[in-house]
DNA sequence: ATTAAATATGTAATGATTACAATTTTAATT
DNA sequence: AATTAAAATTGTAATCATTACATATTTAAT
């Protein structure tokens, strides 16, 4: 059920909708990192009225309540994640795909406290390259 | 002189015109991570011709053959780095300044040569929060 | 001086994102 | 159950960075 979703929603204060539980849940469902528009042609045909705007808005609100990541990694689209706990990501430069990437956590915790006086509230670890799948269809 | 600048141009196989000598000047003399904008708006008096699509190709060109950074730190605007060694980045998400930050170089070292087999080419460190500056002139 | 290739330019098109006004839904109150 | 105000959603139009592309200019070789 979207119980998880729904409880994931309120604590982070968000008022669980229909538009942002099912938002949240193909968030939740799918770690694709998708677009923007991944997410609304999954989304519009189970809800007819969905627009596009809502689906900006529902990310914005779900990124400023810390319940999603906005990843710019990726110069083309801005892509989204579920995922909030610490990790880093990969883009493949010839396929696009994004990866979740894990590491120690020590270089996160490290890294982030205190960078010369400022104060951190996100930290984006991002590498680029050539994915193993795309190497190896090369062959 | 420009020779710093045209040398760095050649050794990284790149033709050096006035315009592309003119923004990886720009660059080196500045590590405020301009955006297009601020490039073609600092250069264009100089440079009465220049375009701004020239601007564009030739960052593009730039960051190809690895002399300058593409930075994708900041949602809304794409900026560059003539600063090509290891460092990260922070952006204060209230004044929008992109700072340089310095970190032991163990940590990309040791986490970027392979992750999960793909080949990385890029490593990007990015924190985001509110600078210095910003927190002490709130009091 | 001639010519071909490389660069630069300017305009128009694209496409993601945002602004905004109108509509609909929600939830509280009577 | 009806009323009402606030919150959420919607759709259209506007914005703005970036790219496509055709033309013009410059460069470098012959």
């Amino acid at each position: 059920m979207d119980t998880k979703v729904i409880k994931t929603l309120v604590e982070h204060n968000i008022r669980p909708s229909v538009q942002r539980i099912s938002i949240m849940d193909y968030l939740m469902g799918h770690h694709t990192h998708p677009t923007v528009d991944e997410i609304y042609t999954a989304l519009a045909p189970s809800i007819p009225t969905l627009s596009r705007t809502t689906v900006y808005n529902t990310l914005k609100l779900l990124t400023e309540h810390g319940a999603v990541l906005t990843l710019t990694i990726d110069e083309k689209n801005t892509c989204y994640d579920a995922q909030t706990e610490p990790h880093a990501h990969f883009l493949c430069k010839r396929c696009g795909k994004v990866y979740d990437v894990m590491y120690d956590n020590e270089t996160m915790e490290e890294h982030a406290p205190d960078i010369g006086g400022h104060d951190v509230q996100e930290v984006h670890y991002y590498y680029k390259g050539i994915c193993k799948q795309c190497k190896e269809s090369d062959k």
